[in-house]
DNA sequence: CGGGTTCGTTGATTCAGATCAAAGGTCTGC
DNA sequence: GCAGACCTTTGATCTGAATCAACGAACCCG
Protein backbone atom coordinates (compact mmCIF):
# COMPACT_ATOMS: atom_id res chain seq x y z
CA UNK A 1 0.00 0.00 0.00
CA UNK A 2 1.31 3.84 -0.43
CA UNK A 3 1.72 5.61 2.58
CA UNK A 4 -0.76 8.39 1.68
CA UNK A 5 -3.33 5.32 0.77
CA UNK A 6 -2.26 3.90 4.43
CA UNK A 7 -2.64 8.05 6.15
CA UNK A 8 -6.72 7.83 4.12
CA UNK A 9 -7.07 4.80 6.16
CA UNK A 10 -5.77 5.80 9.58
CA UNK A 11 -7.94 9.09 9.04
CA UNK A 12 -11.07 7.25 8.88
CA UNK A 13 -13.29 8.01 11.47
CA UNK A 14 -13.63 4.36 11.85
CA UNK A 15 -9.29 4.10 12.56
CA UNK A 16 -9.10 7.71 13.57
CA UNK A 17 -9.49 6.90 17.41
CA UNK A 18 -7.61 3.75 17.13
CA UNK A 19 -4.13 3.12 19.02
CA UNK A 20 -1.19 3.33 17.01
CA UNK A 21 -0.08 -0.56 17.94
CA UNK A 22 -3.45 -1.50 17.94
CA UNK A 23 -4.10 0.10 14.37
CA UNK A 24 -0.81 -1.61 13.05
CA UNK A 25 -1.78 -5.26 13.89
CA UNK A 26 -5.06 -4.30 12.45
CA UNK A 27 -2.99 -3.56 9.41
CA UNK A 28 -0.97 -6.96 9.19
CA UNK A 29 -3.30 -9.11 9.98
CA UNK A 30 -5.03 -7.92 6.87
CA UNK A 31 -4.24 -8.22 3.18
CA UNK A 32 -4.33 -5.95 0.71
CA UNK A 33 -5.85 -7.68 -2.36
CA UNK A 34 -6.15 -6.32 -6.32
CA UNK A 35 -9.46 -7.38 -7.87
CA UNK A 36 -10.53 -7.63 -12.09
CA UNK A 37 -13.39 -5.80 -12.62
CA UNK A 38 -16.49 -7.92 -12.51
CA UNK A 39 -14.89 -10.22 -9.59
CA UNK A 40 -17.35 -11.55 -7.13
CA UNK A 41 -15.64 -10.21 -3.92
CA UNK A 42 -18.22 -12.25 -1.39
CA UNK A 43 -21.34 -14.37 -2.24
CA UNK A 44 -24.63 -13.58 -0.14
CA UNK A 45 -24.89 -16.56 2.54
CA UNK A 46 -21.67 -17.11 3.35
CA UNK A 47 -20.15 -16.46 6.45
CA UNK A 48 -18.65 -13.26 7.47
CA UNK A 49 -14.66 -13.34 7.21
CA UNK A 50 -13.58 -10.10 6.47
CA UNK A 51 -13.97 -6.50 7.01
CA UNK A 52 -13.39 -4.96 3.25
CA UNK A 53 -12.35 -1.50 2.94
CA UNK A 54 -11.75 -0.09 -0.74
CA UNK A 55 -8.85 1.32 -1.03
CA UNK A 56 -9.35 2.01 -5.10
CA UNK A 57 -11.22 1.55 -7.55
CA UNK A 58 -15.62 0.85 -7.07
CA UNK A 59 -17.53 -2.27 -5.30
CA UNK A 60 -21.25 -2.79 -5.87
CA UNK A 61 -23.05 -4.70 -2.70
CA UNK A 62 -25.58 -6.62 -4.48
CA UNK A 63 -28.64 -8.77 -3.89
CA UNK A 64 -30.79 -11.33 -5.28
CA UNK A 65 -33.70 -13.18 -4.88
CA UNK A 66 -36.54 -15.60 -6.82
CA UNK A 67 -34.85 -14.66 -10.03
CA UNK A 68 -34.51 -10.83 -9.36
CA UNK A 69 -31.54 -8.72 -8.19
CA UNK A 70 -30.72 -5.44 -7.14
CA UNK A 71 -28.16 -2.92 -6.47
CA UNK A 72 -27.92 -1.80 -2.71
CA UNK A 73 -24.90 0.37 -2.72
CA UNK A 74 -21.42 1.48 -4.19
CA UNK A 75 -18.43 1.88 -2.09
CA UNK A 76 -15.57 4.23 -3.27
CA UNK A 77 -12.45 4.85 -1.40
CA UNK A 78 -11.91 4.58 1.36
CA UNK A 79 -15.36 3.52 2.48
CA UNK A 80 -15.80 -0.33 4.19
CA UNK A 81 -18.48 -2.83 3.62
CA UNK A 82 -20.13 -5.39 5.90
CA UNK A 83 -18.99 -4.23 9.23
CA UNK A 84 -22.58 -5.38 10.67
CA UNK A 85 -21.81 -9.07 9.61
CA UNK A 86 -18.17 -9.37 10.56
CA UNK A 87 -19.56 -8.05 13.82
CA UNK A 88 -22.43 -10.80 14.15
CA UNK A 89 -20.20 -13.34 13.05
CA UNK A 90 -23.34 -14.48 11.16
CA UNK A 91 -23.70 -14.94 7.17
CA UNK A 92 -23.18 -11.73 4.75
CA UNK A 93 -27.01 -10.21 3.81
CA UNK A 94 -25.73 -9.28 0.33
CA UNK A 95 -22.97 -9.90 -2.14
CA UNK A 96 -19.68 -7.70 -3.08
CA UNK A 97 -18.36 -7.07 -6.83
CA UNK A 98 -15.75 -4.75 -8.11
CA UNK A 99 -17.18 -2.65 -11.12
CA UNK A 100 -13.66 -1.28 -11.24
CA UNK A 101 -10.53 -2.83 -11.12
CA UNK A 102 -9.64 -2.18 -7.52
CA UNK A 103 -7.75 -2.97 -4.61
CA UNK A 104 -9.22 -4.29 -1.24
CA UNK A 105 -8.07 -4.18 2.39
CA UNK A 106 -9.75 -7.49 4.03
CA UNK A 107 -9.15 -7.51 7.47
CA UNK A 108 -10.03 -10.96 9.56
CA UNK A 109 -13.20 -10.52 11.15
CA UNK A 110 -11.18 -12.04 14.34
CA UNK A 111 -8.90 -8.94 13.64
CA UNK A 112 -11.77 -6.86 14.32
CA UNK A 113 -13.21 -8.29 17.13
CA UNK A 114 -9.97 -8.34 19.02
CA UNK A 115 -8.94 -4.98 18.49
CA UNK A 116 -12.32 -3.72 19.74
CA UNK A 117 -11.91 -5.76 22.76
CA UNK A 118 -8.63 -4.43 23.61
CA UNK A 119 -9.50 -0.74 22.63
CA UNK A 120 -12.25 1.25 23.83
CA UNK A 121 -11.96 3.95 21.31
CA UNK A 122 -12.61 1.58 18.41
CA UNK A 123 -14.94 0.00 19.82
CA UNK A 124 -16.68 3.60 20.18
CA UNK A 125 -15.93 4.47 16.35
CA UNK A 126 -17.09 1.03 15.38
CA UNK A 127 -20.47 1.46 17.10
CA UNK A 128 -20.78 5.03 15.68
CA UNK A 129 -19.79 3.89 12.08
CA UNK A 130 -22.38 0.94 12.69
CA UNK A 131 -25.05 3.23 14.11
CA UNK A 132 -24.42 5.84 10.43
CA UNK A 133 -24.74 3.25 7.95
CA UNK A 134 -27.85 2.16 9.47
CA UNK A 135 -29.65 5.56 9.70
CA UNK A 136 -28.23 5.46 5.82
CA UNK A 137 -30.56 2.52 5.37
CA UNK A 138 -33.50 3.77 6.96
CA UNK A 139 -33.33 6.56 4.94
CA UNK A 140 -32.92 4.39 1.74
CA UNK A 141 -35.72 2.68 2.68
CA UNK A 142 -37.80 5.79 3.25
CA UNK A 143 -36.50 6.84 0.32
CA UNK A 144 -37.98 3.54 -1.57
CA UNK A 145 -41.19 3.74 0.18
CA UNK A 146 -42.26 7.12 -0.34
CA UNK A 147 -40.89 8.34 -3.51
CA UNK A 148 -41.52 7.45 -6.95
CA UNK A 149 -38.48 6.37 -9.40
CA UNK A 150 -38.49 10.34 -11.17
CA UNK A 151 -38.13 11.38 -7.22
CA UNK A 152 -35.06 9.38 -6.58
CA UNK A 153 -33.14 10.28 -9.44
CA UNK A 154 -33.43 13.90 -8.97
CA UNK A 155 -32.56 13.55 -5.28
CA UNK A 156 -30.00 11.03 -6.35
CA UNK A 157 -28.42 13.83 -8.76
CA UNK A 158 -29.11 16.46 -6.38
CA UNK A 159 -26.66 14.58 -4.14
CA UNK A 160 -23.85 13.94 -6.62
CA UNK A 161 -23.68 17.09 -8.12
CA UNK A 162 -20.63 19.07 -8.91
CA UNK A 163 -20.43 22.37 -10.60
CA UNK A 164 -23.88 22.14 -12.16
CA UNK A 165 -24.01 18.29 -13.38
CA UNK A 166 -23.05 15.31 -12.31
CA UNK A 167 -20.78 12.10 -13.91
CA UNK A 168 -22.29 8.77 -13.25
CA UNK A 169 -19.64 6.53 -12.04
CA UNK A 170 -21.65 3.79 -13.56
CA UNK A 171 -23.07 2.30 -16.26
CA UNK A 172 -26.64 3.17 -15.91
CA UNK A 173 -28.20 0.12 -15.84
CA UNK A 174 -26.46 -0.51 -12.38
CA UNK A 175 -27.39 3.31 -11.70
CA UNK A 176 -30.99 2.29 -12.57
CA UNK A 177 -30.90 -1.04 -10.18
CA UNK A 178 -29.01 1.08 -7.48
CA UNK A 179 -32.21 3.26 -7.56
CA UNK A 180 -34.62 0.42 -7.74
CA UNK A 181 -35.94 0.81 -11.46
CA UNK A 182 -35.14 -0.83 -14.94
CA UNK A 183 -32.45 0.63 -17.33
CA UNK A 184 -35.76 1.46 -19.77
CA UNK A 185 -37.68 3.16 -16.72
CA UNK A 186 -34.23 5.40 -15.85
CA UNK A 187 -34.48 6.66 -19.46
CA UNK A 188 -38.03 7.78 -19.42
CA UNK A 189 -36.86 9.23 -15.73
CA UNK A 190 -34.25 11.05 -17.10
CA UNK A 191 -36.98 12.42 -19.99
CA UNK A 192 -39.12 13.60 -17.08
CA UNK A 193 -36.45 15.63 -15.66
CA UNK A 194 -35.75 17.43 -18.66
CA UNK A 195 -38.56 19.59 -18.09
CA UNK A 196 -36.45 20.58 -15.11
CA UNK A 197 -33.07 21.47 -17.00
CA UNK A 198 -32.10 18.28 -16.79
CA UNK A 199 -29.62 17.43 -20.07
CA UNK A 200 -28.45 14.10 -20.54
CA UNK A 201 -24.44 13.74 -22.58
CA UNK A 202 -23.73 9.94 -22.59
CA UNK A 203 -22.34 9.50 -18.71
CA UNK A 204 -22.45 13.34 -18.22
CA UNK A 205 -25.51 15.10 -16.74
CA UNK A 206 -26.30 18.98 -16.71
CA UNK A 207 -28.34 20.58 -14.24
CA UNK A 208 -28.97 23.85 -15.86
CA UNK A 209 -31.87 24.59 -13.62
CA UNK A 210 -30.96 23.58 -9.63
CA UNK A 211 -34.20 25.63 -8.86
CA UNK A 212 -36.83 23.50 -10.99
CA UNK A 213 -35.02 20.26 -9.69
CA UNK A 214 -35.32 20.47 -6.35
CA UNK A 215 -39.37 21.71 -6.42
CA UNK A 216 -39.52 17.93 -8.35
CA UNK A 217 -36.92 16.28 -5.74
CA UNK A 218 -38.03 17.79 -2.27
CA UNK A 219 -34.97 16.75 -1.02
CA UNK A 220 -35.04 16.23 2.86
CA UNK A 221 -32.02 15.70 5.07
CA UNK A 222 -33.71 13.05 7.20
CA UNK A 223 -33.71 11.08 3.67
CA UNK A 224 -30.82 12.62 1.99
CA UNK A 225 -28.31 13.94 4.02
CA UNK A 226 -25.45 11.19 4.25
CA UNK A 227 -23.59 9.41 1.14
CA UNK A 228 -23.77 6.15 -1.14
CA UNK B 1 -42.84 -0.96 37.46
CA UNK B 2 -43.40 -4.40 38.32
CA UNK B 3 -40.74 -6.21 39.68
CA UNK B 4 -41.17 -9.54 37.25
CA UNK B 5 -40.87 -6.37 34.38
CA UNK B 6 -37.72 -5.07 35.83
CA UNK B 7 -36.76 -8.13 35.47
CA UNK B 8 -37.72 -8.81 31.57
CA UNK B 9 -35.80 -5.65 31.15
CA UNK B 10 -32.57 -6.61 32.81
CA UNK B 11 -32.48 -9.76 30.81
CA UNK B 12 -32.67 -8.07 27.27
CA UNK B 13 -29.98 -8.71 25.68
CA UNK B 14 -29.35 -5.09 25.53
CA UNK B 15 -29.11 -4.75 29.02
CA UNK B 16 -28.01 -8.32 30.17
CA UNK B 17 -24.37 -8.04 30.50
CA UNK B 18 -24.16 -4.87 31.85
CA UNK B 19 -22.85 -4.60 35.61
CA UNK B 20 -25.20 -4.28 38.68
CA UNK B 21 -24.67 -0.97 39.31
CA UNK B 22 -24.59 0.37 36.29
CA UNK B 23 -27.85 -1.11 35.20
CA UNK B 24 -29.23 0.66 38.10
CA UNK B 25 -28.21 3.84 37.42
CA UNK B 26 -29.75 4.01 34.26
CA UNK B 27 -33.44 2.85 35.55
CA UNK B 28 -32.68 5.54 37.96
CA UNK B 29 -32.25 7.86 35.29
CA UNK B 30 -35.03 7.04 33.29
CA UNK B 31 -39.04 7.48 33.87
CA UNK B 32 -41.50 5.09 33.27
CA UNK B 33 -44.18 6.85 31.77
CA UNK B 34 -48.08 5.94 30.49
CA UNK B 35 -49.40 6.61 27.19
CA UNK B 36 -52.75 6.35 25.64
CA UNK B 37 -53.41 4.92 22.51
CA UNK B 38 -52.26 7.06 19.08
CA UNK B 39 -50.00 9.39 21.28
CA UNK B 40 -47.37 10.87 19.16
CA UNK B 41 -44.10 9.78 21.11
CA UNK B 42 -41.40 11.31 18.96
CA UNK B 43 -41.95 13.85 15.93
CA UNK B 44 -39.23 12.77 13.20
CA UNK B 45 -36.78 15.62 13.08
CA UNK B 46 -36.55 15.93 16.77
CA UNK B 47 -33.13 15.71 18.48
CA UNK B 48 -32.64 12.43 20.23
CA UNK B 49 -33.48 12.92 23.74
CA UNK B 50 -34.27 9.38 25.06
CA UNK B 51 -33.93 5.61 24.36
CA UNK B 52 -37.32 3.92 24.28
CA UNK B 53 -38.21 0.59 25.83
CA UNK B 54 -41.60 -0.76 25.32
CA UNK B 55 -42.63 -2.10 28.69
CA UNK B 56 -46.24 -2.40 28.00
CA UNK B 57 -48.84 -2.34 24.89
CA UNK B 58 -47.35 -1.40 21.12
CA UNK B 59 -45.59 1.52 19.42
CA UNK B 60 -45.37 2.08 16.11
CA UNK B 61 -42.43 3.52 14.07
CA UNK B 62 -43.61 6.09 11.11
CA UNK B 63 -42.42 8.61 8.58
CA UNK B 64 -43.88 10.75 6.21
CA UNK B 65 -42.85 13.31 3.35
CA UNK B 66 -44.64 15.17 1.01
CA UNK B 67 -48.08 14.02 2.52
CA UNK B 68 -47.15 10.46 2.06
CA UNK B 69 -46.95 8.21 5.40
CA UNK B 70 -45.73 5.29 5.94
CA UNK B 71 -44.78 2.60 8.81
CA UNK B 72 -41.27 1.19 9.22
CA UNK B 73 -41.94 -1.17 12.44
CA UNK B 74 -44.18 -2.29 14.92
CA UNK B 75 -42.05 -2.41 18.79
CA UNK B 76 -43.32 -4.39 21.63
CA UNK B 77 -42.48 -5.47 25.04
CA UNK B 78 -39.90 -5.30 25.54
CA UNK B 79 -38.26 -3.89 22.51
CA UNK B 80 -36.53 -1.02 22.31
CA UNK B 81 -36.40 2.08 19.84
CA UNK B 82 -34.14 4.85 18.46
CA UNK B 83 -30.78 3.59 19.82
CA UNK B 84 -29.30 4.76 16.69
CA UNK B 85 -30.53 8.33 16.92
CA UNK B 86 -29.62 8.50 20.77
CA UNK B 87 -25.50 7.35 20.16
CA UNK B 88 -24.86 9.88 17.01
CA UNK B 89 -26.80 12.31 19.18
CA UNK B 90 -28.67 13.08 15.89
CA UNK B 91 -32.34 13.90 14.75
CA UNK B 92 -34.37 11.05 15.02
CA UNK B 93 -35.19 9.65 11.66
CA UNK B 94 -38.61 8.33 12.23
CA UNK B 95 -41.81 9.47 14.55
CA UNK B 96 -43.28 7.08 16.69
CA UNK B 97 -46.81 6.66 18.28
CA UNK B 98 -48.41 4.29 20.52
CA UNK B 99 -51.20 1.78 18.78
CA UNK B 100 -52.31 1.04 22.25
CA UNK B 101 -52.37 2.03 26.18
CA UNK B 102 -48.72 1.91 26.73
CA UNK B 103 -45.60 2.20 29.31
CA UNK B 104 -42.57 3.45 28.03
CA UNK B 105 -39.22 3.00 29.49
CA UNK B 106 -37.65 6.80 28.40
CA UNK B 107 -33.42 6.81 29.62
CA UNK B 108 -32.03 9.86 29.17
CA UNK B 109 -29.34 9.72 25.68
CA UNK B 110 -27.11 11.24 28.06
CA UNK B 111 -27.16 7.91 30.59
CA UNK B 112 -26.96 5.97 27.98
CA UNK B 113 -23.74 7.22 26.53
CA UNK B 114 -22.52 7.57 29.84
CA UNK B 115 -23.17 4.26 30.50
CA UNK B 116 -21.29 2.73 27.61
CA UNK B 117 -18.37 4.80 28.47
CA UNK B 118 -17.93 3.30 31.79
CA UNK B 119 -19.14 -0.54 30.88
CA UNK B 120 -17.32 -2.44 28.54
CA UNK B 121 -19.78 -5.21 28.40
CA UNK B 122 -22.91 -2.97 28.13
CA UNK B 123 -20.73 -0.73 24.97
CA UNK B 124 -20.59 -4.95 23.42
CA UNK B 125 -24.39 -4.93 23.83
CA UNK B 126 -25.06 -1.64 22.25
CA UNK B 127 -22.90 -2.25 19.26
CA UNK B 128 -24.42 -6.21 18.66
CA UNK B 129 -28.34 -4.44 18.87
CA UNK B 130 -27.35 -2.03 16.68
CA UNK B 131 -25.53 -4.31 14.13
CA UNK B 132 -28.82 -7.04 14.59
CA UNK B 133 -31.26 -3.43 13.85
CA UNK B 134 -29.08 -2.50 11.02
CA UNK B 135 -29.25 -6.02 9.42
CA UNK B 136 -32.94 -6.15 10.08
CA UNK B 137 -32.96 -2.72 7.79
CA UNK B 138 -31.46 -4.59 5.17
CA UNK B 139 -33.65 -7.33 5.14
CA UNK B 140 -36.51 -4.67 5.26
CA UNK B 141 -34.92 -2.77 2.15
CA UNK B 142 -34.57 -6.25 0.03
CA UNK B 143 -38.27 -7.32 0.54
CA UNK B 144 -39.46 -3.98 -0.80
CA UNK B 145 -36.83 -3.68 -3.68
CA UNK B 146 -37.21 -7.67 -4.38
CA UNK B 147 -40.96 -9.05 -3.76
CA UNK B 148 -44.32 -7.65 -4.93
CA UNK B 149 -47.33 -6.46 -2.13
CA UNK B 150 -49.13 -10.59 -1.77
CA UNK B 151 -45.31 -11.91 -1.32
CA UNK B 152 -44.71 -9.87 1.49
CA UNK B 153 -47.83 -10.43 3.24
CA UNK B 154 -47.52 -14.06 2.32
CA UNK B 155 -44.09 -14.12 4.16
CA UNK B 156 -45.17 -12.02 7.17
CA UNK B 157 -47.87 -14.37 7.74
CA UNK B 158 -45.40 -17.14 8.08
CA UNK B 159 -43.70 -15.35 9.97
CA UNK B 160 -46.07 -14.69 12.70
CA UNK B 161 -48.18 -17.78 12.12
CA UNK B 162 -49.14 -19.54 15.59
CA UNK B 163 -50.46 -23.40 15.70
CA UNK B 164 -52.21 -22.83 12.17
CA UNK B 165 -52.89 -19.18 12.10
CA UNK B 166 -52.09 -15.78 12.74
CA UNK B 167 -54.05 -12.46 14.92
CA UNK B 168 -53.39 -9.43 13.54
CA UNK B 169 -52.36 -7.30 16.28
CA UNK B 170 -53.16 -4.09 14.84
CA UNK B 171 -55.47 -2.66 12.40
CA UNK B 172 -55.14 -3.90 8.80
CA UNK B 173 -54.59 -0.42 7.35
CA UNK B 174 -51.38 -0.07 9.67
CA UNK B 175 -50.23 -3.55 8.40
CA UNK B 176 -50.57 -2.61 4.74
CA UNK B 177 -48.39 0.60 5.79
CA UNK B 178 -46.58 -1.57 7.43
CA UNK B 179 -46.10 -3.41 4.26
CA UNK B 180 -45.79 -1.17 1.67
CA UNK B 181 -49.25 -0.79 0.60
CA UNK B 182 -52.70 0.90 0.81
CA UNK B 183 -55.62 -0.59 3.16
CA UNK B 184 -57.31 -1.88 -0.28
CA UNK B 185 -54.17 -3.19 -1.96
CA UNK B 186 -54.29 -5.71 1.44
CA UNK B 187 -57.63 -6.85 0.65
CA UNK B 188 -56.97 -7.96 -2.54
CA UNK B 189 -53.52 -9.37 -1.29
CA UNK B 190 -55.48 -11.68 1.19
CA UNK B 191 -57.81 -12.36 -1.57
CA UNK B 192 -55.08 -13.50 -3.99
CA UNK B 193 -53.76 -15.67 -0.80
CA UNK B 194 -57.25 -17.50 -0.71
CA UNK B 195 -55.89 -19.52 -3.15
CA UNK B 196 -52.81 -20.45 -1.45
CA UNK B 197 -55.43 -21.97 1.64
CA UNK B 198 -55.73 -18.13 3.78
CA UNK B 199 -59.07 -17.73 5.11
CA UNK B 200 -59.23 -14.34 6.87
CA UNK B 201 -61.71 -14.31 9.31
CA UNK B 202 -61.63 -10.24 10.45
CA UNK B 203 -58.40 -10.28 12.78
CA UNK B 204 -57.93 -13.48 12.68
CA UNK B 205 -56.36 -15.30 9.88
CA UNK B 206 -56.01 -19.31 8.97
CA UNK B 207 -52.97 -20.73 6.72
CA UNK B 208 -54.84 -23.97 5.69
CA UNK B 209 -51.92 -24.69 3.48
CA UNK B 210 -48.65 -23.59 4.47
CA UNK B 211 -46.78 -25.39 2.18
CA UNK B 212 -48.63 -23.92 -1.19
CA UNK B 213 -48.18 -20.53 0.70
CA UNK B 214 -44.41 -21.13 1.14
CA UNK B 215 -44.48 -21.93 -2.31
CA UNK B 216 -45.99 -18.57 -3.18
CA UNK B 217 -43.73 -16.78 -0.44
CA UNK B 218 -40.23 -18.45 -1.43
CA UNK B 219 -39.36 -17.02 2.51
CA UNK B 220 -35.63 -16.76 3.11
CA UNK B 221 -33.37 -16.80 5.70
CA UNK B 222 -31.50 -13.91 3.96
CA UNK B 223 -34.71 -11.87 3.98
CA UNK B 224 -36.82 -13.19 6.59
CA UNK B 225 -35.12 -13.93 9.67
CA UNK B 226 -35.68 -11.77 12.29
CA UNK B 227 -38.09 -10.08 14.24
CA UNK B 228 -40.09 -6.84 13.35
C1' DC C 1 -10.96 -2.31 -40.29
C1' DG C 2 -15.02 -5.04 -39.86
C1' DG C 3 -18.20 -7.89 -37.21
C1' DG C 4 -20.34 -8.87 -33.16
C1' DT C 5 -21.75 -7.90 -28.69
C1' DT C 6 -23.41 -4.96 -25.22
C1' DC C 7 -25.61 -0.77 -23.82
C1' DG C 8 -28.87 2.84 -24.07
C1' DT C 9 -32.96 4.61 -25.84
C1' DT C 10 -37.66 4.56 -27.68
C1' DG C 11 -42.18 2.68 -28.63
C1' DA C 12 -46.07 -0.58 -27.67
C1' DT C 13 -48.16 -3.36 -24.45
C1' DT C 14 -49.12 -5.47 -20.07
C1' DC C 15 -49.38 -5.58 -15.26
C1' DA C 16 -49.29 -4.19 -10.47
C1' DG C 17 -50.60 -0.97 -7.56
C1' DA C 18 -52.88 3.58 -6.45
C1' DT C 19 -56.84 6.21 -6.50
C1' DC C 20 -61.72 7.11 -6.49
C1' DA C 21 -66.16 5.77 -5.08
C1' DA C 22 -69.60 3.35 -2.59
C1' DA C 23 -71.49 0.01 0.50
C1' DG C 24 -71.52 -2.79 4.70
C1' DG C 25 -69.67 -3.68 9.17
C1' DT C 26 -67.89 -2.56 13.68
C1' DC C 27 -66.99 0.19 17.41
C1' DT C 28 -67.82 4.22 20.29
C1' DG C 29 -69.90 7.60 22.84
C1' DC C 30 -73.81 9.78 24.12
C1' DG D 1 -80.00 1.67 22.10
C1' DC D 2 -78.99 4.66 18.65
C1' DA D 3 -76.24 7.86 15.74
C1' DG D 4 -72.10 8.77 13.88
C1' DA D 5 -67.49 7.87 12.81
C1' DC D 6 -64.22 4.96 11.13
C1' DC D 7 -62.57 0.68 9.21
C1' DT D 8 -62.79 -2.80 5.70
C1' DT D 9 -64.04 -4.57 1.50
C1' DT D 10 -65.35 -4.53 -3.30
C1' DG D 11 -65.75 -2.54 -7.83
C1' DA D 12 -64.23 0.73 -11.51
C1' DT D 13 -60.77 3.43 -13.24
C1' DC D 14 -56.26 5.46 -13.77
C1' DT D 15 -51.32 5.80 -13.34
C1' DG D 16 -46.64 4.38 -12.85
C1' DA D 17 -43.58 0.87 -13.71
C1' DA D 18 -42.22 -3.62 -15.87
C1' DT D 19 -41.97 -6.15 -19.89
C1' DC D 20 -41.35 -7.05 -24.71
C1' DA D 21 -39.46 -5.61 -28.92
C1' DA D 22 -36.67 -3.06 -32.00
C1' DC D 23 -33.16 0.09 -33.29
C1' DG D 24 -28.90 2.84 -33.24
C1' DA D 25 -24.57 3.81 -31.05
C1' DA D 26 -20.53 2.61 -28.71
C1' DC D 27 -17.20 -0.64 -27.68
C1' DC D 28 -14.28 -4.64 -27.99
C1' DC D 29 -11.89 -8.14 -30.37
C1' DG D 30 -10.07 -10.48 -33.87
Amino acid sequence: MRPEEADEIRALPLFRDCADPHFSTLLQRGFLQRFPPGLVLIHEDDPADFLHVVVEGMVELVTSHAGRETTLGFVRPFGTFILAAVLTDQVYLQGARTLEKSRILMIPAAAVRDTMRADAAFMTAVTRELALAYRNTIMELKSQKLRNGAERLANWLLRHEREGGVLIPVEKRTLAARLGMTPENLSRAFATLGACGVEVQGPKVLLHDRGALEKLAKPSPLIDDLAS
